[in-house]
DNA sequence: CGTTACTTCTGGTATAGACCAGAAGCAACC
DNA sequence: GGTTGCTTCTGGTCTATACCAGAAGTAACG
């Protein structure tokens, strides 16, 4: 018993829909072009694409610019209070994790930056960019502050390799808590980008404080995540 | 120093984008209809509507059905390891909390809830739909699966109060722990029409299942929220 | 063999119209 | 005074077409 769709694009969306659940179209799999797929359903390209964008905010596909729509692998749950790093996350869960380190810098801080981690202005720290990949499929690019102050040497470590691993062992120091912040929004241009996504894609905002047991900041991490590829999950106890 | 937009509709998405910034459009204010933008900026309403949905994407505008487009209010910071409710933490935070109750039903499990809640078969259910909205805004549908055997003559009281006030006054349980899960996605067609908006808006689901001290499923509760409206954050301490 | 240049395919952006459906205000009517 | 029905304004959907820009494959070239 399907409801009556009387609107072309929902149609559309609803076509896809049932053959990505039905799994006649896996995860990672090209969808027809555009063009193709208004002449199969006898739609402008402009309502082919009304569809396709609110199979794109559902999550069940994504595009990469210019090369074309392709269905959304599922998504890997993020849970921030099991203190996993990426790598040790998404491949617990059966998919195969990489990163890419796009910058490197140590700059000193500017006003916000200070005020934000707790530091003098003008204090050494260290900036990292990376893009993560989720079976290949970029999902997530980070910004790192790091305060080097605190974690002398840093600089010099290989910085692809993953950061919670680097504290526990070179420095053992766990980190001991840290602020959560998580925000649906679009992706900035920059972030889109480097996703291989067009900007204005759906995404997901996560800010990261760590703290150290003293309450300083340890480091402060901004990740964008194209928003089909994250499920958050934490359990609260009393 | 302004980048040179050279696309149209990002032109207009920095134009509001920048109007709404400086506080020259308030939150709530109406913006001018598509065709008035159209012809003031000589653009089609095709390009005055893709700049407005980039504009939506990032939660500065929201639409309402055929009514126009309004700034976003600030978005309302929910922290769930508080425990508070709806009220407590809009109200705190300077807004004006309201809840509509759209439906009560008393009806029994079927085979995917009662494994939710850990119930048997045909249990007794109390489904409540409520509509929460934040100065007069809806934004949020919530729908709320209650364990009756756990909580007698529950379906009695007002529904339109708070859950955890009752919970706490009446019963004297205290929620135990909980599991909450975020995923941002697009709202369902009758979500989305409950909230005045058409379907497709981008929004952020949450599943939060609360337990007592038994680990019993005392209350399975969906929040669908307009993307836009809601911050979460949260503190993790080791 | 590796590089370069061309061609083709893809989505990205934009124009110019059209009609529909719901929201809201208003005027006439009872 | 309250209801009814019309008009107007709004966004929602859709057609048909055009050109651009980046990705990818291919053929020619050194």
């Amino acid at each position: 018993m399907e409801k009556q769709i009387d609107n072309h694009y929902r149609y559309l969306q609803q076509h896809f829909s049932y053959l990505i659940r039905q799994q006649a179209l896996l995860p990672g799999e090209k969808l027809p072009s555009e063009r193709d797929i208004g002449e199969r359903f006898n739609l402008t390209r402009m309502t082919v694409r009304q569809g396709l964008q609110t199979l794109e905010a559902e999550g069940l596909i994504y595009r990469q610019n210019r090369r074309g729509w392709f269905v959304s692998p599922p998504a890997v749950v993020y849970n921030p209070a099991r203190r996993q790093s990426f790598i040790e996350y998404v491949s617990s869960q059966g998919f195969e994790p990489s990163t890419d380190l796009i910058g490197v810098t140590v700059n000193p801080a500017d006003a916000r930056m200070a005020e934000l981690m707790k530091v003098d202005k003008g204090a050494r720290l260290l900036f990292l960019q990376r893009r993560r990949s989720i079976d290949g499929r970029p999902v997530l690019i980070e910004h790192i502050y790091i305060n080097t102050a605190l974690l002398p040497g840093i600089e010099k470590e290989d910085m692809s390799q993953s950061l919670t691993h680097l504290l526990r062992s070179k420095y053992g120091q766990a980190y001991h808590s840290m602020n959560l912040t998580f925000k649906s929004t679009a992706l900035q241009e920059d972030a889109a980008r480097e996703l291989g996504a067009a900007a204005g894609l759906p995404g997901l905002h996560i800010e990261r404080t760590n703290y150290d047991a003293s309450g300083r900041v340890l480091e402060l991490d901004y990740e964008y995540w194209r928003h089909d590829a994250v499920t958050i999950q934490i359990d609260v106890i009393d």
